[in-house]
DNA sequence: GAGTGGTCTAGACCACGTT
DNA sequence: ACGTGGTCTAGACCACTCG
């Protein structure tokens, strides 16, 4: 038993509705309990993540049922890690209008290229986000491909660095579409970071398409004077 | 108990590392079900959905711990020069889907009315953003219009309170986007604000549509620990 | 009344990190 | 060795929907 269970019902789950209509029932809770002999908790969390993926949804009180959309494209295998990283690839860019901005941002000009590095970050099987990372190509590749890794763990990054970004609203890029399992021309916020050591100049810039369900930007703030402020 | 045990424990936590540092542990799970004389399976639910919520973050098997501070303290929406109010229109809302969720903030039934306040705020000439603002009929006629336009000094309101808010990806709805003057379709984003005078009930809840352009949102961040210097 | 999902309990074992 | 989170069980009661 290498797979947690859950992971196998969800497996089973995605097998039992390939090819069903949407809005066909699925099997109750007790009943796929009782025909895997699996517990109804674990049985859930199966039927939990699926939901979250959009592959089933939720009706009330009336069952379970298959979503609209093709439930394809998901990724699959296995490691119910945290977060976990996949790389989609490694290039150098220019001459694009994407990227103007961010060669203008580290004061290149459109000829010069960058070194860009795109990355799909999920938790267990949901997809978080697509991070653009930018860099020069001669920080990028003063590094070897292990010292990049590290250089781009980003939440440790931000901690040692500082950061400004800017939220901006934008329709998903088809190519990004499928990565993230939305819809194309999906709404999306993406994010845009200007990464700085000390007062240096800027080290990475990175653009990150945030999944809309799985991955929200929220806060809060409390009254002021009695805020705890560093 | 009209509340789920685990949104109890959600508040609990919140509670407890209000103003606590990021990567501070909290109390293990078991230490929280012993206190709380409340099942682990259920503290768990708790945990999980704060850390999706961005507010914890789990570290193996070293512990749950304080996620890095949302930047909203140092978030900005781009200063206006002379911010205008234009009131577009009072009324009770009820059975419409778009605001079955705030009436659930509140607490409320589907067939209960909600009083709503609907503004467009200027910058001058230039369209920033559009408010819709939920308060319990009560409340709101508690008060004569004038006080109601003090009420809903929002600024000076989030000063004052406790603000939970919440980023979304949307398409501008097709009644604002004239007077936001973008086109049918454009992206947006949209933030929900709930908002609390201490800790007693929901007080407002605030939608608010900005202007893709006018009103961008940023911040920054500085190194966290390391003296900065400078 | 039968079936469904939503919540909750009080245990259990495991893999892993820290000491 | 001990504490942590991750997984799992076999029950339970509730509110709701549907026939």
């Amino acid at each position: 038993m290498s797979q947690p269970k859950y992971i196998q019902v969800m497996d089973f789950l995605r097998e039992d509705i390939a090819g069903r209509d949407p809005h066909t029932p699925i099997l109750s809770e007790r009943e796929i309990s009782q025909r895997l002999d699996i517990s109804r908790m674990t049985v859930r969390k199966a039927i939990e993540q699926l939901c979250r993926q959009g592959v089933l949804y939720r009706g009330g009180n009336r069952g379970t049922f298959v979503a609209r959309r093709p439930a394809s494209v998901t990724v699959s295998e296995s490691t119910p890690r945290q977060e976990r990283q996949r790389v989609l690839f490694l290039d150098s860019v220019y001459e694009s209008a994407n990227v103007r901005d961010v060669q203008k941002a580290f004061g290149l000009e459109d000829h010069q290229r960058l070194f860009r590095m795109v990355r799909l970050i999920l938790d267990d099987d949901l997809p978080l986000r697509v991070e653009e990372i930018y860099a020069l190509p001669e920080v990028a590749m003063d590094k070897g491909l292990n010292e990049l890794e590290t250089m781009f763990q980003l939440d440790a990054c931000r901690n040692a660095a500082s950061v400004t970004w800017e939220l901006r609203p934008a329709v998903i890029p088809p190519k990004y579409s499928r990565l993230l399992n939305v819809r194309q021309g999906t709404a999306v916020i993406c994010r845009r970071e200007e990464i700085r050591m000390g007062n240096g100049p800027l080290y990475l810039c990175v653009h990150t398409w945030l999944h809309p369900e799985n991955a929200r930007i929220t806060g809060s703030s409390q009254p002021q004077g009695a805020a705890t402020h560093t």
